[in-house]
DNA sequence: ATGGTTGCTTAGCAA
């Protein structure tokens, strides 16, 4: 199984890049996050025409994920169900043949101290407290999306410079670190060890040129998928030229 | 210290 999630920063502005991406790497299943577009609006068709199957939390502007997969998506969920009152689509899960797909587009925080940094923060907490509620270390599961929070100073091109703002942030940081003690282990660090790996660039300032990146999206999976995870990388090509996303894919393969 | 870019929506916000 090849597994893939990318924060395509607006599916209507990238549809055409990613019906070509998929084209070429032939992922099993496909997380997307940032859609900002309602599940009417999504381009269904599109991805039919190439065998994909899609289970949608879509929202206007803003948010917005989904799961594609080549065959079919069972038991879909789009909440945490945790009394909470909840907005923003941010969270979707599916089962795609034995494995557990969890996509997620965790809130970026804006600014540390600011509210939405506290709903960022919180955010994390719940979706720990979901996979304790529901879900087991055992389980053949894996955790994608958009994270926002680069775990560690090697996934950061200046760390110091990062330190205080919310996608490196020592709180942040903590609570991605609670997240990931449930039970999880990175796809891309199973394989990869050296710094400069990167799936975000931004636009500004020649970030991507200059490789001024950070890892923030991420595969996440449990020891019973991880020891079928047989290599990881990020598609840094898919970031190049005129009208790509600020992110780039994260593919992970698996034995069947 | 600030600005810089992109997308959605139309002047300002979110990222």
């Amino acid at each position: 199984m090849r597994l893939a999630t990318w924060n395509v920063n607006s599916i209507r502005v990238r549809k055409e890049r990613v019906l070509a991406w998929l084209t070429v790497q032939r992922p099993d299943v496909l997380c997307l996050q940032e859609t900002k577009v309602t599940d009417e609006v999504f381009p269904h068709a599109d991805f039919a025409a190439l065998g994909y199957r899609v289970a949608l939390s879509g929202q206007r502007t803003y948010n917005g994920v989904a799961i594609l997969a080549r065959t079919a998506l069972k038991d879909v969920v789009r909440c945490f169900d945790d009394g909470e009152d909840e907005a923003d689509a941010r969270f979707l899960a599916a089962t795609v043949g034995q494995v557990r797909v969890i996509c997620v587009y965790v809130p970026n925080g804006q600014v540390v101290g600011s509210e939405r940094f506290a709903y960022k923060l919180r955010w994390l907490r719940r979706l720990r407290w979901y996979l304790d509620r529901y879900h087991s270390p055992q389980d053949l599961l894996a955790l994608c999306g958009d994270f926002n929070v680069a775990p560690e100073p090697r996934d950061v091109h200046d760390p110091d410079a990062w330190a205080d703002t919310v996608l490196f942030h020592p709180d942040a940081r903590t609570a991605f670190n609670e997240l990931i003690a449930w039970g999880l282990r990175d796809a891309i660090r199973l394989h990869h060890q050296e710094g400069g790996l990167y799936s975000w660039w931004d636009y500004r300032q020649l970030a991507f040129p200059r490789n001024h990146g950070l890892r923030i999206d991420h595969v996440l999976v449990t020891a019973p998928l991880a020891a079928q995870c047989t290599g990881a990388r990020i598609d840094r090509d898919a970031r190049k030229g005129q009208g790509a996303s600020d992110h780039a894919p994260v593919v992970a393969e698996f034995t069947d």
